[in-house]
Formats: C-alpha cells, sequence, structure tokens
DNA sequence: ACCCTGACGCGTC
DNA sequence: GGACGCGCCAGGG
C-alpha cells in the first residue's frame, strides 16, 4: 500500500526536491501538501541527511528563518548555499521571503 | 518495552 | 501582544 507511514516521508521529499534553484519554501506549505502537521516536515528534514537530492537548505520556517542551519556540516552552510542560488540571507532570515517563497502546488 | 526529545505552526487564554 | 498547549512521527537511551 503507498500509505504506509513511512511514505510520508517519501512524499515531502519528493516535494523538498521539486523546489526550483533561488527559490524557498516553508515547513507549513510542505505539511500542508501531504495532508501532516508541518512538524513531521521538520521530523523528515531530520532524517533527510541521508538523502543526498534532498535539498533540505530550501526549506525554511513560515518566517523565512533558517530554523536548521545548525543541523547541516557547519551553520554556514544553508546561507551560504542559498546565497550562491541567489536566495539573499541577512540575520538568518531569507529576504524577499514572500517572493522567494515557492507553493508546492504551483 | 518505556520515556524523552527534536528543522514548526496555529488556536486559545 | 506574550505565553502555553496541542498535533504529529521516528529514533535513541
Amino acid at each position: 500500500m503507498a500509505t504506509s507511514k513511512s511514505d510520508l516521508y517519501e512524499r515531502i521529499y519528493a516535494i523538498v526536491k521539486k523546489i526550483p534553484k533561488g527559490r524557498v519554501s516553508s515547513y507549513g506549505a510542505i505539511g500542508d501538501y501531504v495532508s501532516t502537521s508541518p512538524r513531521v516536515v521538520g521530523y523528515a528534514m531530520n532524517a533527510a541527511h541521508t538523502r543526498k537530492d534532498v535539498p533540505a537548505h530550501r526549506v525554511v520556517n513560515r518566517n523565512g528563518m533558517l530554523t536548521g542551519k545548525h543541523h547541516f556540516s557547519t551553520p554556514y552552510e544553508m546561507e551560504e548555499k542559498l546565497k550562491k542560488e541567489g536566495v539573499k540571507v541577512k540575520n538568518d532570515t531569507v529576504i524577499d521571503f514572500e517572493i522567494k517563497f515557492w507553493d508546492p502546488s504551483s
């Protein structure tokens, strides 16, 4: 059955993979798209370390803040990657978050 | 097998 | 307008 519990994580990974370069999304938006709690998205991202194809650095919280930056190899990796893709970050927060925001249903 | 904790977000007091 | 609780899943001790 495609409705296993772990399949939920797979769906989350699939969405994160679809985030275009230079764009970001939020835990809440993704969670809403896969019909789960935003928290679960965070849990999934934590486990996403084993998935090299999952750009977890493009996922931020609803404020556009890089809440998960401490989970990368270095706290600067997330910010550096975003800047390199054209997403300006200041004070651990994505600038023009509303503009850079990518909707999963888009 | 149990208890705890951890990348969030919203409603309510 | 700040603080608190709840929902939800998995892995570690």
